[in-house]
RNA sequence: GGGCGUUUAGCUCAGUGGUAGAGCAUCUCGUUUACACCGAGAGGGUCGGGGGUUCGAAACCCUCAACGCCCACCA
């Protein structure tokens, strides 16, 4: 039996439990034909937000929408290891308890610690996705840091080596100074906030003169630090100003240095004084202006803290500041020294580490790029032929903008936690000792290998390196040793003749996150997960991981598997507050997924997800909403409970019963219409739309009319056959209700189904049989009819006050013999929701209500108020005689009559035909008023 | 600076050429035996402004405005 509460917390665990034990998520069907998502794997020390809750949503949505229409569907599940993400908790957490730091305990055991973290906190977000009831293929769960992963991802790094898409190259990189590694240019965000502008005199070097007299040259910054490192100062070669001094110099303030004045395209004559000081290691374009003009050089003076550090030039008490204490001292140095012109406080744009918080500094060093420019190509024919498809295709043009101008992905990062990079560089034994004596200087090394600069050896394995190296320097592979660090006491001389150091540096985790689609499916090897599985259907993901993920996914999955990772990649909104603020932790204003479940309960939340996504907008979340579908959930509880203890059970098969009578060849009609929706909603990626029709079929169909309508046909007395018939076709619209409700619910409806019936899981039942239901226009007429006859009389009954209870007999005037069959066939039901019955309507005060070509006259003596009855009227007759004038209108118009189509044409007569006679009805109705 | 999106009932949103819709909220009535997490009914919108195309525009085009997002090295 149905519980008499509905109590989703009461079933909702031990169902996803029995679905999972019983293998429901991946049901064997080697048959079918396949459908896969991917799952976008989550931080696997993270848990779960709402975000995460819409995202899977909609996936399981699809997955049990294409399992109940038989796919052989399949949800690849895993998590991603998340790199400068999980180290900075690992490291925030040691910070906390007091323990060594990373750098002081090394990086094995610090790397142990994580593994660790991973093992204990691991699991928490993968079972909170079963809470949601995600239907995940949880035997095959993968992580992008496993040894299937890993072997994956070194053969991409050799691979892609090998064939030159992947590089070492000294430039100037997003250096983040807090955590002391390069990020990629999209994990920097741009912030505007208020800063100052100063304007520099530089002296002119050797008496020399600018035409105007002066004997400085004002540059202006946003950074006055930077000047230390200058080696230049640019302008524009056509300068009328500055045409005298080029090749001449400046003599640098505080540092003493001379820099040479060059003509530059970078020097905009239009801007400022139009000469711009040039710090070639700490800014981007002034790199630009380097690779130009060799000859300037370039000095570093930062450290990887953003430090001041020694170099030539710097004074002594500048090495160690910060930079903004550097800032500041040199703004005072130059005050001192009368070489401030002004200083200008404007709003400027300053680059954020997106993780670190901090100003993102541009630093140069030594990185590992891939040519995304390249591997961009493809890429993007795949989406401008459609093999690939963007849902809503509007995030298209977002793909198309980015990928043609995309710039080399730095994909190294000087992290310990991710996937090591397969690269050792070879050093003479004498060489390893300096590096182990501390010596950092690489001119000092060696006049063959430079640390970290030199050549090296890339290959999948430390012995594949160690061969590589011997054969490319001939000598014996014996000759070769890796070392991590120096041996006690040194290297002997009976040891080896080079020593091979890895890089120390990781991978980008997006790196091994771009290979998930195929990685996950056990690739490189070629499995027959891989063949059947790749490409995938759907991609659901944010939008805001378009270039971090899906871009880079199309990229390495058409480079090594030859095909696009996925055919559609749907892209939802961000949820928001209630207000549409973003949520944050920093603002207070997040909402727990799992709070709402325990709260409304799983499926609540899902449909209200569902609901509210609709494409191309975010999501604006508020609880009432989902408050309001979990009151649906307990409608369609009591509805079922209502069937039961009617003695409606399970259905025996997928096709209907037999039926004779119009309400029951009506919902059978009504359950293909609502299947074609869904249908076509799923098609279309229109999830609202599903959520809709559904919502409209349960409530406003099945509950509100149908069984309202077969309340009479059940009662006692009632033809046996006729009850039979019902309790049959009622078992059978219900069953496919939970079949088209459960991809959004899949809770209530596995409970219901089961308790309606002794019988498979309805998690692997069948979708509707669509096309071979029956659909009955006359029995649809005759219902549209009755239902349209109940609602007008209950209308006109509240408009005028009539209480609820009254059963009022009527008469019918100008009904139609179908009319009058139709009357008399459906009394009961007529008495009972109407609650009107034929009699006697007399002569007296009596309410008129006009329906399709009759008139309803029921006697209201007692209560009716015969002036609220003439403005009801009143306003009725407005109503239908604006609406057949607009229609006369329209007919009368030859643009319209000649141009329209003749469907529209027909439509607008009918239309008018029935409103002028209806009108006509009314003005009698008002007439027989007096 | 470039690009994209949004603007429809009090709120949240559907509606892409043919009589303005849903849910929630509001108001009225209701102990008719599934459900008050309910039932019945009602009120509420010159579809952001202006112009154009069309027999006909919320929808298509132009323009303006407001709000939001993304990208971008103006020192």
């Amino acid at each position: 039996m149905i519980d008499k509460i509905f109590d989703p917390a009461s079933f909702e665990q031990s169902i996803y439990a029995r679905w999972e034990r019983e293998g429901a998520f991946r049901p064997s069907r080697p048959e079918a034909k396949p459908f896969t998502i991917v799952i976008p794997p989550p931080n696997v020390t993270g848990s779960l937000h709402i975000g995460h809750a819409l995202d899977n949503t909609l996936q399981d949505m699809l997955i049990r929408w294409h399992r109940l229409n038989g796919r052989d569907a399949r949800w690849v599940v895993g998590t991603d290891h998340a790199g400068i993400a999980t180290q900075m908790v690992v490291e925030r957490q040691l910070a906390e308890s007091q323990a060594p730091g990373r750098t002081a305990m090394g990086r094995e055991a610090f790397v142990e610690k994580v593994w660790a973290w991973k093992e204990e906190s691991g699991g928490t977000i993968t079972r909170q996705l079963r809470r949601l009831g995600a239907s995940c293929d949880w035997d095959n769960e993968r992580f992008t840091m496993d040894d299937g992963f890993n072997k994956a991802v070194l053969k991409v790094f050799v691979e892609l080596y090998n064939q030159k898409l992947l590089y070492r190259d000294k430039r100037l990189v997003n250096w983040d100074p807090k955590f002391k590694t390069a990020i990629s240019d999209l994990e920097v965000e741009t912030r505007e906030i208020a800063g100052s502008f100063t304007h520099i005199r530089y002296p002119l070097a050797d008496g020399a003169r600018l035409d105007n007299g002066a004997d400085h040259i004002v540059v202006a910054t946003t950074r006055p630090e930077t000047m230390l490192g200058d080696t230049a100062v640019a302008v524009g070669a056509d300068d009328p100003r500055y045409a005298s001094v080029i090749g001449k110099h400046v003599l640098l303030p505080i540092t003493g240095r001379r820099i040479p004045i060059i003509a530059d395209e970078h020097a905009d004559p239009e801007l400022g004084s139009g000469a711009v000081k040039i710090t070639p290691a700490h800014d981007f374009n002034d790199w630009q202006v380097y690779e130009r003009n060799k000859a300037i050089g370039w000095i570093n003076i930062l450290d990887a803290a953003a430090c001041i550090c020694a170099a030539n030039g710097v004074p002594a008490n500048y090495v160690g500041l910060t930079r903004e204490d550097a800032r500041k001292k040199v703004v005072a140095d130059l005050e001192a020294l009368d070489l401030i012109e002004r200083i200008e406080q404007k709003t400027i744009h300053m680059p954020y580490g997106d993780r670190s918080g901090v100003v993102i500094e541009p630093w140069l060093t030594d990185q590992w790029y891939v040519n995304a420019a390249e591997l961009a190509k493809d890429a993007l024919s795949a989406v401008h032929d459609g093999r690939t498809q963007f849902v809503p295709k509007t995030w298209e043009k977002t793909y198309f903008n980015w990928m043609e101008n995309i710039q080399p992905w730095c994909v190294s990062r000087q992290l310990w936690w991710g996937h090591r990079i397969p690269a050792w560089y070879g050093v003479s034994k004498e060489t390893a000792e300096l590096i182990a004596g501390g010596e950092e200087d690489s001119s000092k090394m060696g006049p063959l290998f430079a640390f970290n600069i030199g050549h090296c050896e890339v290959a999948e394995t430390e012995e594949e390196a160690r061969r590589q190296f011997a054969q490319r320097y001939e000598c014996t592979i014996d000759e070769v040793q890796v070392a991590h660090e120096l041996p006690e006491g040194g290297w002997s001389s009976r040891d080896s003749k080079y020593i091979l150091y890895r890089d120390r540096d990781v991978l980008d985790t997006w790196f091994s996150s771009a290979l998930w689609p195929f990685g996950t499916l056990g690739w490189p090897e070629q499995t027959n997960d891989l063949a059947r599985h790749y490409p995938g259907d759907v991609l659901v993901t944010g939008f805001d991981i378009i270039f971090f993920w899906v871009a880079r996914m199309m990229m390495q999955g058409l480079h090594f598997m030859d095909d696009v990772p996925f055919r559609t990649v749907y892209c939802h909104g961000l949820v928001r507050d209630a207000k549409g603020q973003k949520m944050s932790k920093s603002k207070g204003n997040t909402i727990d997924p799992l709070v709402l479940i325990d709260k409304f309960g799983a499926d609540a939340l899902r449909f209200t997800l569902t609901a509210m996504e609709t494409q191309g907008r975010d999501i604006k979340l508020n609880e009432s909403r989902i408050e309001g579908y979990r009151n649906f959930a307990t409608k369609l509880w009591n509805a079922a409970r209502f069937a039961q203890s009617n003695g409606i059970g399970g259905s025996t098969s997928p096709l209907p019963p037999a039926a004779s009578q119009p309400v029951n060849r009506w919902i059978i009609g009504e359950v293909k219409q609502a299947a074609r929706a869904l249908e076509q909603a799923i098609a279309d990626f229109r999830f609202d739309a599903y959520a809709d029709a559904i919502y409209k079929m349960v409530w406003s169909r099945f509950c509100d009319w149908y069984l309202e309508l077969i309340k009479p046909l059940l009662a006692e007395g009632a033809d046996a056959a006729v009850a039979a018939e019902t309790r049959a076709v009622a078992g059978w619209a219900l069953d496919q209700i939970l079949v088209m409700l459960h991809p959004v619910m899949p809770f209530i409806t596995e409970e219901l189904w089961s308790k309606l019936a002794v019988r498979d899981d309805l998690i692997l039942a069948s979708w509707v049989q669509t096309d071979a239901l029956p659909e009955d226009a006359a029995a649809s007429a005759d219902i549209d009819w009755l239902i349209g006859l109940i609602s007008e009389v209950r209308s006109a009954r509240t408009e005028l006050n009539v209480p609820p209870s009254a059963k009022l007999p009527y008469a019918v005037d100008g009904a139609s013999v179908d009319t009058l069959v139709r009357l008399a066939s459906n009394a009961a039901v007529i008495e009972r929701l109407a609650r009107i019955l034929p009699g006697d309507a007399g002569e007296g005060g009596r309410l008129a209500v006009v329906h399709a070509e009759a008139t309803f006259l029921i006697p209201v003596a007692d209560v009716i108020d015969l002036a609220a009855e003439k403005t009801r009227l009143d306003k009725a007759l407005a109503a239908a005689a604006k609406e057949r004038d607009a229609l006369a209108g329209r007919l009368g118009n030859p643009g319209f009559t000649e141009k329209a189509k003749p469907e529209a044409v027909e439509k607008a007569r009918e239309d008018h035909a029935a409103r002028s006679a209806e009108a006509e009805r009314l003005q009698a109705a008002l007439s027989r008023l007096g």
